[in-house]
DNA sequence: CCTTATTATGGCAGCCACTGCCAGAGAACG
DNA sequence: CGTTCTCTGGCAGTGGCTGCCATAATAAGG
């Protein structure tokens, strides 16, 4: 165990980023479904079976960047004062990963156009989804046993799922472009209506 | 084409019901992965390729319920008053929807464990329900149209994904049976809150 | 250095979901 | 009764995914 990294971990990391490199680009250009994961191996000269090595299913190999947000998200929502109400940490931290997506739109609305292709994918991703919100419920729970009021974990699950929900539509919003207007303001459209409640809201 | 059943189908709705009944029992016994195609087949004295004439997949022989339920839902919403402000109209189809889920508790229960037992199967459900919210979608912007009062998409959107929250939430206590409330008792508070808005909330 | 323990990789065989194709058995219809 | 339609089964094949084992390369230790 050499302090620095070594030779084989380099090799390693080379690998995993090409697979993804050219799987991204296979899709792109073939869809997901219309490429195997013999031409992503072949692609970076690697066996089909060095593929599963490094990503457990085909579909894993586009939610590396997705997990390395998940773990940002987690470290904002941590970081929130503890004087925070639980809604106004939440969307913090959703703006915070926003930010994230602002950088590379181009990135974003190509991976849209990936997964628009393949329900299968969609699936997947709903799925990984689900679990990010119970983590992020899970953060919740800890951050407000730690403050002493405890928020019963039902209220905690709707709070995590309509804050999501503003993120997901307000993202969907700029991918698919309708008027041109930036993130930030759809996103305080979306928790604007969402502070405001729906009592007696729109028509 | 006769204009009562044929001998024809009501064979074919026969071999469906066994399909998917052979297919539950199997599932709830050994797990969703744990069960091949073949062997809700060979259950049924049918080939695996006749499995797939009446089911496009292995997981859709779960979703027949859930396809009709959605019919109904948007029924519900279409039979709505039209001076119903839409948050309203959608809560209303959504406790149309629990009352339906009410009254086979002991299903739904077995239904969710099977359902835990495999990502890929969860996955497979969020991607049903995002189909289901669009539709959902598709009828309130219908609506609101034909009310003369236009509702930005993006707006239906959000309020589509917010009571869908809603439901879940409510659904996932009341099969966890934390405490063992009413159905209506969770969905009261769930959209309660959202009513009330998340503006200076719960801390 | 040279030996030895780790670890990454490739290839093979195999399971299972799923599909296209074709042939045969039976219902529907005249 | 003959014709037509459709449901069904079997077969072959693709592709995702896994276990197993041999091999080659790297790292660790003397």
């Amino acid at each position: 165990m050499t302090a620095t990294v070594g030779l084989r971990e380099r090799k390693k990391a080379r690998t995993r980023e090409a697979l993804q490199e050219a799987a991204m680009s296979l899709f792109t250009r073939q869809g997901f479904d219309g490429t195997t994961v013999e031409e992503i191996a072949d692609a970076c000269e690697v066996s089909p079976r060095t593929f599963f090595r490094y990503f457990p299913t085909k579909e894993d190999v586009l939610f590396a960047d997705a997990d390395a947000r998940r773990e940002r998200l987690l470290a904002v929502l941590a970081d929130q004062p503890a004087d925070q109400p639980v809604f106004g940490a939440l969307e913090a931290a959703m703006r915070a990963l926003a930010v994230d997506y602002r950088h590379d739109r181009a990135a974003l609305v190509a991976r849209s156009k990936v997964f628009e292709g393949s329900p299968q994918l969609l699936a997947y991703k709903a799925e990984h989804q689900h679990g990010w919100e119970a983590a992020v419920v899970d953060a919740l729970e800890r951050r407000t046993v730690s403050t002493g009021l405890p928020v019963p974990r039902e209220e905690l699950q709707l709070l995590t799922a309509v804050a999501t929900a503003a993120l997901r539509v307000s993202l969907d919003g700029w991918i698919a472009d309708a008027d041109g207007l930036d993130l930030d303001v759809l996103l305080d459209r979306a928790f604007g209506r969402l502070a405001s409640g729906f009592g007696r809201g729109a028509s």
